[in-house]
DNA sequence: ATCCTCCCCTAC
DNA sequence: TAAGGTAGGGGAGGAT
């Protein structure tokens, strides 16, 4: 019951547009899918769109960003709006995205079913009776619980109080009254107010809905041989034994009585589709809603059924059949498997040919999640740097604390941006608008063991794009672990490059840490001084040496540490410390051209930084090096000065290399 | 051929 | 005002 309306507009004009207008703008221009590629969608005429913008971009973006400069006016002022640019807007705008709770509950839903199924054997795959169970219009039937004079009304749920004329506030939820005026979930309050003058906006319920939806899987595990999570509001179960008699009237009877069950406990209204499988069920509950029941067990008698409710098919999906008149599912049988593949690719290709027979032999699964992430597209304006390094950094420690409560441990970060693909403000309000989309991954040698591994790798890949901090509208960093990446060792102590650790090892890290076989701590997992190769370690400056040696004692203790945490610690500013403490020992102690090993070490140290993405770091100890070697007024021995200037070099170099940027030796100042 | 990176699409 | 998130599947096209 998804609506993808916003997608549409957020593609064209990105303006407020009075709602004729656009309703004529999308009747005169259709999207035709033939002719364009997704990436550079031009939906509608050019022309119209500039009009349309220069009208608004002068009396909207004016009124919208109104700030309290102005000390003579204080009545009139009005507040500038909760964005991005604020500290503290992360927190406020997680704590009101409906589609955020979606995605977490979901995630917890699957966790919490995938630990407790376990002990219900696996179902049998044949001769299967599934059930499809899915609330009607969920958070609207959730909050009239307490406000039942709506009961008969058109009602949604939205944030929008006063639901006014242009209200850009999306609708999650409305009830089958509102449907009636062709409201659907998804689209904005302002456009339904219009289709529907009676309109109700009532707010959301957070707390209530996450209690409905406890009392729901109550019921659904309680009363079933097996349990797949599917949202807030939906699950799919396996009955097969539960209804002994295998007829549509057994069937259709237990249906009743769960939600009669469910309707007890929530006050709500459940559909249930019946099916062989899950596919069948799916479409069946469809047909039962609202409030009902449908028994499915063979595609052909739904042959009429448009092939956008099919699962898969969705917004891009559906222009593309309609552009090969293709509609119902009957239509879709007639295409050939290869035809399918070409239009749609190899696998999407044989799943639609596959659905439109209602094929399907998927068993009901709690997949353990395997990615985190988290993207903010909403909100995101900023006027300076610095607004977006404050942005950022609360971003990373809210991404890095939600893999620690996820319980991975995550070696590989990607970041997505979105930048401005229009001028002036986009139509929704606070909106991303339509944007050119870009993501970019890195590994980062070691498990994200802090937010500030985060922030520093997603700061440097964003400048790397170089996109004017004001051009930025949607902002997503994602972490996984990446099994393919060689763990090299933690490489800042002054230990010889380690060979490649296999990836068996590192995922042991996670379940089983930290009984590593070997009788050892694995070496990957601490700077180990034992594993300096001898040559090297000889070769070091006696003060090193005998430092490394005490510190080779300490090093047993952070073990624990991680036990704990269940997060491998592998550097602290402690550690950055202590080695750079070393380096601008031997800095001083030196008397002629430093030894060429001591020169590698030094500078693979100071890559190592720039690996990890701590410039920070890196700059000071360059700038520490460089006031040891070279006097301020400029004499003192050559070799000393092409000493820094061999070190400076080589660093300048490698951060070119990786990001394509020149130091400057002003940025040491 | 197969793999990898950067996307796009879908579902709720 | 308004809160357009998130995980997984998969494809295009270049690298290997
Ligand atoms: N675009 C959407 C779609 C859904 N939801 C939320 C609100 C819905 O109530 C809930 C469940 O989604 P459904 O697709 O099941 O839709 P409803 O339950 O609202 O209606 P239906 O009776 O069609 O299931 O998810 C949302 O916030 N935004
Ligand atoms: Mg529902
Ligand atoms: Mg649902």
């Amino acid at each position: 019951m998804v609506n993808s309306d916003w997608l549409v507009d957020s593609l064209n004009a990105n303006k407020l547009l009075d709602w004729k207008k656009y309703s004529l703008r999308k009747a005169e221009n259709p999207i035709s899918f033939a002719s364009v590629k997704s990436r550079s969608l031009s939906l509608t005429g050019e022309s119209d769109i500039d009009v349309l913008q220069d009208i608004d971009s002068d009396n909207e973006s004016i009124d919208l960003g109104l700030l309290a400069s102005q000390k003579g006016n204080q009545p009139l002022e009005r507040k500038k709006p909760m964005d991005s640019s604020c500290p503290g807007f992360i927190k406020t705008y997680f704590e009101h995205s409906r589609l955020h709770f979606l995605s977490t509950w979901k995630q917890d839903l699957v966790f919490e079913i995938a630990e407790k199924i376990k002990t219900k054997p696996v179902p049998k795959t044949t001769n299967r009776i599934v059930f499809h169970i899915d609330m009607d219009c969920f958070f609207v039937s959730v909050i009239l619980r307490k406000y039942p004079q709506y009961n008969d009304k058109p009602v949604v749920v939205a944030h929008s109080e006063k639901g006014d004329e242009n209200s850009t506030s999306e609708i999650a939820s409305c009830n089958y009254v509102a449907r009636k005026y062709g409201i659907t979930n998804g689209s904005f309050v302002g456009r339904a107010k219009e289709l529907c003058q009676d309109l109700v906006v009532l707010p959301y319920d957070f707390e209530e809905i996450k209690q409905c939806t406890t009392e729901l899987y109550n019921v659904l595990y309680e009363n079933s041989d097996y349990m797949q999570a599917i949202s807030c509001d939906e699950a799919v179960i396996d009955v097969s034994t539960v209804i002994k008699d295998h007829t549509p009237e057994s069937s259709l009877e237990y249906a009743e009585f769960l939600r009669t069950e469910i309707k007890a406990k929530t006050g709500c209204n459940a559909s249930v589709g019946i099916g062989p499988n899950p596919l069948l069920a799916r479409l069946a509950v469809n047909f039962a809603k609202p409030n009902s029941k449908y028994f499915l067990d063979d595609i052909e008698s739904v042959l009429d059924t448009p092939v956008g409710k099919l699962p898969g098919v969705g917004y891009q999906a559906k222009k593309k059949f309609a552009s090969i008149d293709i509609h119902t599912i009957k239509d879709l049988q007639t295409l050939q498997v290869g035809k399918l593949k070409q239009i749609f690719g190899e696998k999407n290709g044989s799943a639609f040919y596959n659905i439109a027979r209602g094929i399907d032999t998927r068993t009901l699964q709690n997949k353990a999640r395997q990615t985190i992430g988290s993207d903010v597209n909403w909100g995101i304006r900023f006027k300076t740097q610095d607004q977006l390094e404050i942005f950022m950094k609360e971003f990373a420690d809210e991404v890095f604390k939600r893999m620690k409560q996820a319980g991975l441990n995550c070696n590989h970060l990607t970041v997505k941006l979105k930048e401005r693909d229009y001028a002036g403000e986009p139509w929704k309000f606070l909106g991303c608008g339509k944007c050119k989309d870009y993501s970019k991954a890195v590994n980062l040698d070691r498990i994200a063991n802090s937010g500030d591994v985060i922030y520093k790798n997603s700061m440097n890949i964003i400048n790397s794009f170089k996109i004017p901090v004001q051009e930025l509208r949607g902002i997503g960093l994602h972490l996984k672990e990446n099994g393919k990446v060689d763990i090299k060792q933690p490489k800042l102590d002054f230990t010889k490059r380690k060979p490649k650790t296999k990836v068996a090892n590192f995922k042991r890290l996670k379940v089983d840490f930290p009984a590593v076989e070997v009788g050892n701590i694995p070496d990957y997992l601490i700077p180990s001084f034992s594993q300096i190769d001898p040559q090297i370690f000889k070769l070091l400056p006696k003060q090193i040496q005998k430092e490394q040696e005490e510190l080779a004692k300490l090093k047993k203790k952070p073990i624990k540490k991680r036990v704990e945490s269940k997060i491998a610690v592998f550097l602290d500013e402690t550690c950055v410390k202590t080695i750079t403490g070393w380096i601008l020992e031997w800095c001083e102690m030196l008397t002629d051209i430093p030894d060429t090993l001591d020169m590698k070490l030094v500078i693979d140290y100071l890559h190592d930084l720039v690996d990890c993405s701590d410039m920070e770091n890196c700059l000071t100890i360059l700038q520490l090096i460089r006031n040891r070697l070279i006097k301020k007024n400029g004499k003192g021995p050559a070799w000393k000065s092409d000493t820094f200037m061999e070190i400076y070099n080589s660093v300048d170099d490698f951060i070119y290399s990786k990001y394509s940027n020149r130091l400057r030796l002003l940025d040491l100042d």
